[in-house]
Parts: structure tokens; C-alpha cells; sequence
DNA sequence: TTGAAAGCGCTAACAC
DNA sequence: GTGTTAGCGCTTTCAA
């Protein structure tokens, strides 16, 4: 049988009240302090968070929505998120609903029921239904690298400025003069992948081309996505001269497809990528890449749930805060002038 | 504020007993159970989970305590054992301890605080020492993939056959004539690679022949891990007809260093990979692989654990269930006789 | 089958 | 600064 506060108090000659007060940094005297911190140790006490949690209505526990787990980019931000928010004491429950709408929402209501004190979501869901029970409650929400128009104002959510990612990369290559250029992109529908062709097409009406249709693919952010991706525009009659692939697994099926053709980057196509910089700098030749700020994301969206968690106010604090993004030059695009 | 059984006792004239029966399976009376349904819906009642949890000590939550979320054979797993939970009403925490066993032990401490009902681990440290605090509640814990020989008994594990597996496709190689076999893998001191070079060595040992120690690389599990490493073994003055790759990650960063030194598979070398068969499929050449079973792995972690949690013996059932695997054949091997 | 009542272990209002 | 006390919302004897 655990040790109790009761347990510390008949140890103690206290009273109940200071012994919490103790635990929850009030004022104590320190021979007192002292007189507990004996009592703590002799006993092995440790503090029981369901009778907390059952008195603050607070669980110290936050739900994490994704799409799925088997995604680089997905993983490393909860990595980093997962780090600080244990760090102040928060455990993250994380839901998988497999990019399926109707999952998504059981997972939510599970989280509901689970009383989690925040919620943090990749949406798969585009009208934000699912957040209803969430919202409902009042607990604070993260978006994370998808924003949900329809509750804006209501939630909070930390995304990437994918217009401008895509319309720098697009411009380099236009700039470097391709002319022809593949774009591989995720999941159509799916915010990231709408912005980033909103980007690539801004680009070429800057330089007042026609960007031709058949280079533009929608894929499934996967590496088997980009593989066959790449080896459609490879099929084309009027072949790219130049590819740009909008999330780190495509790109690496891109890489696969380019060597099983025998095509040499940057002589015989130019290619920009995204992500993981790290990995791909390792490699040869060293490729040029759209950098997201995965590390900044995750402590963002961590931070900004503490900040909303302890907030106390009757409507919080919501804000959008967008990161930048990076244009790596390294050398997988040829000059074509 | 929320309905609790005292309003649905109000509303229906029954008693809390009556009521805490009905959603605990107990026999109420038909009449009595439609009122309370009636009840139910129109507060929208939802049970207090803390309140539950306070009086039965159970939080119906458990840990999950691995080395890194990046790789696809852990969060394959994940995904697979949090579905299964999640339809028990567990919930799933997840730490990542990066592969530190100074982590790792906070890890467990930290859901020992958050008083999971069980635990699952996945260890980076060898000892198991950091298990203690769960042993010492008594919780159950189902080790995956790696095997803690100090606390056997006391413990589950679900594992692979790796000496086996390695054999297997080492035998392979060695049948098909090749003596100069490469072989990739993990970081030395771990379970997996050590049953991995056992069994590579076991296949040489039948053949009675002698391998080369420097055809044997440790390396990470990481794709660069593999790139580099390949890319090692390609400098060497007596270079191995074949290579057998012991992780996906691996085994892509594997192909990513033959394909640039354009070494063509099976004509130049002959390549034995690791795990996630339906992508490798994909491409040409169809890779022969090492193939875990990794959603019956997830599968019996979760069900061996949800056993554990339901028994109320004074012992539990431990026991460690070792999984085969499978040598799926594809045309990235050469036969040389 | 049902109801009354005691508590699980904590927090916080209140009085001292 | 400290102690007393009343709950938080459930489960579970026990008696009816």
C-alpha cells in the first residue's frame, strides 16, 4: 500500500493543508519543510494524481491527433514536442487515425474521455467536425502544419509559409532556366500540398510561363508515391528538365527512380527536394532542398499549448504563427544559361 | 459543469449503487435500465474517468517506452499495438528516450508518476535495471523486440527469431555460391545485432567456411548508417559479391550507395535487404528480403499485455514468444554457380 | 435487484 | 503559517 499525505501528517504531527501546500510551493516553515521532506523520503511517498486529478479537474495529459506515425516529418515533431512537454510534466497520448476521417474523430471523443487537459492535430478531417468535442469542452487546440479555415480564431495552430517554400524552389529552377519542371506533390485536397502548388504556380506567372499540366502529379507524400511519380514524368514524351518533390519520403523515391534510369543528377535533370537536410547532405551529389523548421514546429506547437494550459483567462489567447522555411543551395541543379 | 451519477440518481429516483451497476455490467432491472439510458442522454452524461481511477487505482493507460520514433520498424509497431489498445479503452503514452538510458529510466519513472497499468518497452539499456520501479509496483511489462536476460521470468517479451532469420538468408547467399558476403548491422552491444552476426556466422560455419572480418560493419540502423557502410565496403580491395542489409532503413541507404557508384544488382552484387516488403516489391529489382512480422509483432505485444492487465493472479502468466520471420526471394540475387 | 453510506487521496476555503 | 473540514465523483460493501 502506497504512503499518503495522511501518512505524512500522522509522521509529522502536520496537518493535511500544509503538507499540500508544501507540494503545491506555498509558503512553509523550513523546519516544517524539512519535518516533510523526511516523511517523503522514509515513506516513499509519491503523490497520487488520480485524487489530484479527480480535485483539479486537470490531468496533466495531452492528446496528439496525427495522420499517421510512419512519416518522417511527423515523427520528428512529436519527438521534439514530446520532449518538452513531459519536461513540464504533461504526458502525451498520441492517436494514429490512419488518414481516415471517421478514425479521427473516435480518436478525439476517446481523448475527450480521457480528459486530456489540450489537444494538439495534424487534421485529416478539411472542415474541423471533428474538433467539435474539443471545443466544446473548452480545452486549448493546436493545429499543426495544416490550418482548418472553418475555426479560425477559435484554436490556435503553428504552420509553414508552404506559398512561399514552393515559390522560391520553383523560382531557382525558373531563374536557373528550366522552363520544363516537375512537380511532385502529396495528397491532393490536403493543405500542404494546395499551398505548395499555389507557390510553384505563382512562380511561373512571375516569369510569365505556362507551366504545363502533365508536370504537375499528385502523389501521397509516401516513398513509393514519389518513386512512381517520377517514373510518369520520366514516361513523358516532353520530358522535365528539372523536378521539384514536396516532402522528404518523396523525395528519396524520386532519388531510387532517378538511379534506376540512369539519369545523373545535375546533368541529365536537376532536382530539388525537401527535408531532413542532415541525411541528404550526406549524400552525392548534395541536394538542393526546401528546409522546414521541423525542430522550431515542435517546440512551437509544444509552447504554445503550455502557453494556453496556463492561461486561466475566460477566452485564450489563440494565434497562428507561421515559420519560414529555408532554401538550401547545394548542387542538384544545373544553370541552364 | 458536467452530469455525474448523482444528477442521473436525481433524475431517475434510483440509488448511486443501482446506477454504478448498469455501467459496470451488473444485473439491473430492464425498466430501471432504459431510464437510465434516458438519463444518460439527455445530461450527456460521461463517466468521470478521474473519480473511476481514484477508487479503482487502475488509470486504464499504458507506457510505451522506446529508443527513437524515426524508424519504421518501431512506429509500424506502435501504430499497430495503439489501434488495439485504444478499442480496450487503453490509452497509449509514448516516450522516445533517444536512445539514452538516462531517458529511458526517467521515462519509466515519469509513467510510474502517471501510474500506468502497464508497461512497454522496447530498452536501450542492457541491464534492465531502469525496469525497476515498474517491477517493484508489480505492473506488467511485455518487452518488444529485444530480450533482458536478467529479468526473465519476470517479464514478457515478444521477439524474433534474428539467429534464424540471419542464417537464413546468409545460408542463401552462401548456396547460391557467394563467400564474399557483406553484412550491415545495428550498433554492436544490442540484441538484434548480435543474434543477426550469430547467425551470419552459424551459415558460414556450416559451409565451413571462414568469413572475413571486415566484410562485417556495425552501423546504426539509420539510412546514412548504411549508405556510409556500403559505401565502405565498395572501397575495399577484396570486395564481397553480396550484402546482406539488416534493417530497412539500412538496406535503403544501401541502395542509394550502390546505385551511385553504379553497381548494378544482382549483375555486379547481390543484395539481401531487411523488412517492409510491399515497398521494396515495388521496385525493380525486386529485392529478397528479410521479412519481420511486424503487425503481428504490434498484435502480440498488445494482446499479451491487454492478458496481463486482466489477470488479478498473484503471478502473472510471463512468457516470451518468439516470432519467425520469412526470406521472401526476389531477383536481387545472383546465382554464381 | 436496489439503496444508504463509507471512503479512495487529494485540494482549498475558512478559521485560527 | 497551520489545522479542520468539506467535498471532487466514483465504487463497493452491507443491509433491506
Amino acid at each position: 500500500m502506497a504512503a499518503t499525505m495522511k501518512d505524512i501528517a500522522r509522521m509529522t504531527g502536520l496537518g493535511l493543508a500544509t503538507i499540500s501546500k508544501y507540494f503545491n510551493g506555498g509558503n512553509v516553515r523550513p523546519k516544517n519543510r524539512k519535518l516533510i521532506e523526511d516523511a517523503v523520503k522514509a515513506l516513499r511517498f509519491v503523490p497520487n494524481e488520480f485524487a489530484r486529478s479527480l480535485k483539479t479537474r486537470l490531468s496533466r495529459t495531452v492528446g496528439v491527433v496525427i495522420p499517421e506515425l510512419g512519416n518522417q516529418f511527423i515523427t520528428s515533431i512529436i519527438t521534439t514536442m514530446e520532449d518538452i512537454l513531459r519536461k513540464h510534466d504533461y504526458a502525451v497520448i498520441v492517436c494514429d487515425c490512419r488518414t481516415d476521417p471517421r478514425r479521427e474523430k473516435e480518436a478525439v471523443t476517446f481523448l475527450m474521455h480521457k480528459r486530456v487537459d489540450g489537444l494538439i492535430n495534424m487534421p485529416t478531417d478539411t472542415t474541423g467536425e471533428h474538433l467539435k468535442p474539443a471545443l466544446d469542452r473548452g480545452i486549448p487546440i493546436v493545429l499543426v502544419d495544416r490550418m482548418l479555415k472553418a475555426l479560425s480564431g477559435k484554436i490556435s495552430a503553428v504552420v509553414v509559409d508552404n506559398v512561399d517554400a514552393s515559390e522560391k524552389a520553383t523560382r531557382y529552377l525558373l531563374e536557373a532556366g528550366h522552363e520544363k519542371i516537375g512537380l511532385i506533390l502529396g495528397n491532393e485536397g490536403i493543405y500542404t500540398t494546395q499551398k505548395r502548388r499555389e507557390g510553384y504556380l505563382n512562380a511561373y506567372a512571375e516569369f510569365n510561363i505556362k507551366p504545363r499540366k502533365e508536370f504537375i502529379r499528385f502523389s501521397d507524400y509516401t516513398l513509393e508515391g514519389g518513386y512512381t511519380k517520377m517514373k510518369e514524368l520520366l514516361a513523358l514524351s516532353i520530358q522535365p528538365t528539372a523536378v521539384f518533390v514536396t516532402n522528404y519520403e518523396m523525395t528519396l523515391g524520386t532519388i531510387i527512380a532517378l538511379n534506376e534510369a540512369f539519369r545523373s543528377v545535375p546533368d541529365d535533370i536537376s532536382i530539388i527536394g525537401f527535408d531532413k537536410l542532415d541525411m541528404f547532405g550526406a549524400m552525392y551529389p548534395n541536394l538542393t532542398l526546401v528546409k522546414q523548421p521541423q525542430n522550431a514546429i515542435g517546440e512551437c506547437v509544444a509552447k504554445q499549448l503550455l502557453r494556453l494550459l496556463s492561461q486561466t483567462l475566460p477566452d485564450p489567447l489563440n494565434q497562428i504563427i507561421t515559420l519560414s522555411t529555408q532554401l538550401h543551395e547545394g548542387n542538384s541543379v544545373k544553370c541552364l544559361k
